[in-house]
DNA sequence: TGCAATTCCTACTAAATTAGTAGTATAATG
DNA sequence: CATTATACTACTAATTTAGTAGGAATTGCA
């Protein structure tokens, strides 16, 4: 039951534009150099955090990424979720898998608490919580 | 961030086990049949749940498994943990993956306190609380 | 004694997922 | 109009998942 490489990344990317906030634009040539994965990857990943409104985009010339929120606006969950797509441990807690026959399964109210303590937690914590440590 | 199939077969392992706790030793033959898993696949969860202690054994004619402590006794974590290896949503809080960069890595607390949450809320349900429902 | 039912153990395999790489198109700047 | 970016899509190697398969060891019972 792991997070991925892309929700771990994603975390790492968003720190990174949390800790440049004042440098405007940040583009993935440097946060690439800064934190060790191929900007081609890390293209992917910032797709996804952008696809769900999380940063500000400039193409083109001396263009990057911004944080479109201050760092305690976003929730880790929100980073997460959007990287990993959803961190159900069961596919049956999910809006896609949402099982039929959720009434009478004798453990789903059990993976549904797990979900809710999962995203309850992830969703306490603000990328200004992680930066200032 | 998905459990597998072997944590969740491993959980109606148990479940099953638990409704027959006073019908002696059952086989995999019976609880394939109610569980609609195949009797080669569940062997293999069995086996796991076996080496963690969880359960008695009676090999040969009429064999076949039972608990050894009452329901209530089993902790759904204890039971997760047998058959998925651990509950860690990433590796470096674990023991074998334990980092040697962890005091100065500017995520791993939030990784922990992750992993805490979910060790706390499955070993707070047992597996009473689970066939009572 | 010997057969049937059962667990035990190991090896193998197909399908899915993960963790990327690669190429090309599009956009903005100077 | 060259350079430096992002945007998008396709591909691929490695790993993991979800099983299947075969045979050995053990026990109960006729």
């Amino acid at each position: 039951m792991k997070i991925s490489t892309k929700g771990r990344y994603a975390l790492r990317i968003m720190i990174d534009l949390a800790n440049n906030i004042n440098n405007g634009y940040i583009s993935l040539k440097d946060i690439s150099a800064r934190q060790n994965v191929s900007i081609k990857y890390l293209e992917q990943i910032v797709s996804l955090l952008n696809k769900a409104g999380l940063l500000s985009v400039a193409r083109g010339n001396n263009g990057g990424y911004k944080l479109n929120k201050k760092p305690e606006e976003y929730t880790v969950g929100s980073i997460l979720r959007a990287a990993e797509g959803d961190l159900a441990p069961i596919m049956c807690v999910t809006e896609e898998g949402n099982c039929e026959k959720k009434d009478a399964c004798i453990t789903y109210s059990f993976w549904e608490g797990l979900d809710n303590v999962i995203n309850q937690y992830v969703d306490s914590k603000t990328l200004k919580d992680l930066i200032e440590k």
